[in-house]
DNA sequence: CTTACATTTCAAATGTGGTTGATGCAACGA
DNA sequence: TCGTTGCATCAACCACATTTGAAATGTAAG
């Protein structure tokens, strides 16, 4: 094993990533989560006129991708930010991040 | 036509822009010309072992995303990142980058 | 207990992007 | 001119992600 990351290996796995959120759905739904706080699945449905099985695909894809945290409380399963979501996500950028204006 | 953007379009051309380094191949061609600084193809096929057409893709698509400029200088074709590419990357993330310790 | 509701899971259909092999083309040298 | 080199383009194939419809799970209300 090495102390620094291996490039292909780093590479692989930023893209992966970055894929979580290189779909026009998935990227809203960060968005969304990002601007309004928790929401659960039912307000989601809501502000993304999409079928609700897909919405589930793309909730399990981001949450897998570790950049939402679900908790299910009675009835309903609200939706969150990962705390250390813009972290993953900036250091997955294949170049320093700038600050944005 | 709206003074803000609007949301689904937005994220559709953030989406776009994340699509081009979701790829571990072209994520790992942007990290080696980002440290390297402009290299011709040739050199690059030294440091990614694949075929020459497929890498041709991919830095075609790369370059139509804007984060890579082209320059073709007698018989070789130099590439290099994008003066902007940072900002552009850091400007499509879904939320606001943080700093990278 | 039975029903309704919120969400997930499953399997099958569809679509899209990456890969390959072949071909094209411009620049250079013999 | 002729052949070679460096790179791009094209069409076809294949793997995988997305989408759909149906059914399952679990929770709460009546």
């Amino acid at each position: 094993m090495t102390t620094r990351e291996d490039s292909p290996e780093l590479s692989a796995a930023s893209a992966a990533v970055l894929a979580a959120v290189a779909d026009p759905l998935r990227h809203g739904i960060v968005r969304y989560l990002a601007a309004q706080g928790e929401q659960c699945v039912c307000d989601l449905q809501a502000a993304f006129p999409v079928k609700t099985n897909l919405l589930s695909y793309h909730l399990k894809t981001l949450r897998e991708a570790g950049l939402l945290v679900s908790d299910k409380r009675g009835r309903w399963v609200h939706y969150s930010v990962a705390p250390d979501a813009a972290t993953l996500l900036a250091r997955a950028l294949p170049l320093p991040a700038t600050p944005r204006p």
